[in-house]
RNA sequence: UGCCCGAUGGUGUAAUGGUAGCACAAACGACUCUGACUCGUUUUGUCUAGGUUCGACUCCUAGUCGGGCAGCCA
């Protein structure tokens, strides 16, 4: 859809772990500086996903390095083909023009090699050149899936049992939690640590084999049931699961555990620096024991973590997510209004912003939550840029021109973007009748009105000066119409062009105007931190979206999907991608300008 | 209350023993055929207490506050 966004070039972004990588790539540590995207397909990606996407492509592209797409799908249960396309295409989309050079996508099918190091047998999954991948769904490349290491992660287990660093255990869910201890217990052995490696080595065999149900029997690591790090108190490595994956089918009845096919998953990719989130920095010396007690023939990845990226009025978890999409409160997960990248890009904005507001957070282990008010800067800044300025008028009042004889049509001069003179002017036409934002009237003005109100003067923006002389009411007493006159020579290059008036104003021709639906989007919540008080439904905000029929100026009829438009003094725009028809626009309002004068004018 | 991590204006982030800076927000002003954009000015900060040092946001000690960890989730 939405055509590549690239950056213009602006000084590369440093954090803490871009300098731990600098120092990395001073040292000649690693042949190549390789990291990875490891999303699980168990729902769509959010603006926190962006944030270490933008993180993980830009080590690599700053570095020459790669990053790779794995789908981190070890739980059959919950995952799903639909979110991995998803994924894919939110992935693209988010780094085209950008990062696209350094996506490490394989071979369709491929599984990883098996080689020497070294002396030693090994296996390792390598990426495609990056040229050879096009479209998202190219016949040829895939992303990466731990799920395509079953068997080698398979092997490895089998080979931790054989150094005596694994068991299978018996013991209950229920019984391994109360094993376990508590943060500031120690926990107690298992009766089944000791089993000898053969009966182990036959059992987890047998495990695989679909002998047991579910729940039955775990394999386990053996480290340290005291340890003050719980994940270090003989963590599960393996589960029994019968249950169809959505990329192995029924090969596996057990599937590995997040903790034991991360890490490996990193290795088989020869991944090296593996940057994850705060909540997994005390699985580090987990994701350290497995990789170190295996005695693998190449460098070892390492762990680094950051926070978690935030925004007010937002949430961000999968979870809560989903139950939006459920409950209906949102209409799917790419509804304008949710902030999954998919909603994002439906909304208009570009992928540029997106990238910009994400980088321009930093990275940092602070958890903080950041002011969408940075968010909305980036994404008005990058629209000022592009987008094409358009007159709509959203709630129109009619007005009469009466020095304009019916019939005839002034053609105006308009200036398609101010920031760009490449851009260029189109004309608009304007007539006798017409219309104006409401908005832009009042009968009884506060203090510092500058627009239109009885007897006052105002700029029909590219057109004329026009005076209010009087007003028609219906029974109610509503105005119905506005009666001005034209000063028809003050239009641009007129000798009266020059006179100052306080007041600009957009307008459509009520002749040549036509409809189309507009859907104005608000924020998704009311409150700054939504889920502070654990109920977050309780803060949608009711007027997230209205639906209106605006009126348009005529060269809008033939909008174009990739173009970003302003309409003037109110809002940027995008024409939907999904609902829009030929003939039949509608636009998505992607964020309201700026506007000082509602925000806080005096007197209110 | 076991272990791990963190703390710089309203918010986010820089300064890696040597002038606390930037962005957003806010306020005021200039400009304006978008009350947008742009430009200018201003307000506001190193969690606390000790210590080391000529000098501490930075190093040390103790404390305070916040976050994370007890899924056969990731």
């Amino acid at each position: 859809m939405s055509a590549a966004t690239p950056e213009i070039p602006t000084p590369a972004p440093t954090d803490f772990i871009r300098d731990i990588v600098a120092t990395h790539v001073g040292e000649q540590r690693y042949p190549k500086i390789v990291t990875r995207f490891p999303p699980e397909p168990n729902g769509y990606l959010h603006i926190g996903h962006a944030k270490s996407i933008c993180l993980n492509f830009g080590i690599a592209r700053e570095n020459n390095g790669q990053c790779n797409l794995r789908m981190d799908d070890t739980n059959p249960t919950k995952e799903d083909v639909e979110y991995v396309e998803s994924i894919i295409e939110d992935v693209q989309w988010l780094i085209a023009g950008w990062a696209d050079h350094c996506l490490g996508f394989k071979a369709k099918g491929a599984l990883p090699v098996a080689q020497t190091v070294d002396g030693k047998p090994d296996f390792y999954a390598g990426p495609v050149p990056a040229e050879t991948i096009g479209h998202p769904h190219a016949p040829t490349v895939e992303p990466f899936f731990a799920s395509d290491y079953f068997d080698q992660i398979y092997g490895y287990a089998v080979e931790l049992i054989k150094k005596g660093k694994a068991y299978v255990c018996d013991l209950s869910p229920e019984d391994t939690d109360t094993y376990r201890g508590s943060p500031d217990k120690p926990g107690k052995d298992s009766p089944f640590r000791t089993r000898s490696i053969e009966e182990s080595l036959d059992l987890f065999q047998r495990m695989k084999n679909g002998e047991f149900p579910n729940g039955a029997r775990s394999l386990r690591a053996k480290i340290d049931m005291a340890s003050p790090n719980i994940w270090l108190r003989d963590p599960l490595i393996y589960r029994i699961r019968h249950a169809e994956h959505h990329h192995t089918g029924n090969k596996w009845c057990i599937y590995p555990l997040y903790d034991f096919a991360h890490c490996l998953s990193d290795y088989l990719e020869g991944i090296t620096h593996s940057v994850c989130t705060l909540e997994f920095e005390v699985h580090r010396p987990l994701y350290d024991w497995i990789l170190e007690s295996l005695g693998l023939p190449r460098p070892l990845p390492h762990q680094y973590e950051f926070a978690k990226l935030i925004p007010t009025y937002m949430i961000v978890s999968k979870r809560k997510l989903i139950a939006l999409v459920n409950d209906n409160v949102v209409d799917g997960w790419n509804d304008p209004r949710m902030p999954t990248i998919s909603g994002i890009r439906r909304r208009g904005i570009p992928a540029s912003a997106l990238r910009r507001f994400v980088t321009s957070v930093g990275v940092t282990k602070f958890n903080s939550v950041t002011d969408i008010a940075v968010y909305e800067h980036a994404v008005r800044d990058e629209l000022n840029k592009v987008a094409l300025r358009r007159l709509a008028v959203l709630r129109p009042i009619k007005l009469v021109l009466t020095n304009i004889a019916a019939g005839q049509v002034i053609e105006c001069n308009a200036t398609n973007n101010p920031e760009d003179p490449n851009a260029g002017t189109r004309i608009v036409p304007i007539s006798r009748e017409v219309f104006i934002e409401s908005d832009d009237f009042m009968e009884v003005p506060p203090p510092k009105y500058f627009r239109l109100r009885p007897g006052g003067e105002v700029r029909l923006k590219y057109a004329f000066i026009i005076k209010c002389d009087e007003l028609v009411k219906d029974a109610s007493g509503a105005i119905t119409e506005i009666r001005c006159t034209a000063d028809l020579d003050s239009r641009t290059g007129g000798p009266t062009s020059d006179r100052k008036v306080k007041g600009t104003i957009h307008w459509v021709s009520a002749t040549h105007a036509i409809d189309a639906e507009v859907r104005l989007y608000d924020r998704l919540f009311t409150a700054a931190e939504p889920d502070a008080d654990g109920d977050f439904k309780a803060h949608v905000n009711p007027k997230s979206l209205e639906v209106i029929t605006a009126k348009l100026e005529p060269s809008l009829a033939d909008a174009k999907l990739d173009q970003r438009y302003q309409f003037e003094r109110l809002a940027y725009v995008a024409l939907d991608p999904i609902d829009s028809k030929p003939g039949k626009p509608v636009f998505n309002r992607t964020i309201t300008l700026k506007d000082a004068w509602t925000a806080k004018p005096p007197g209110r």
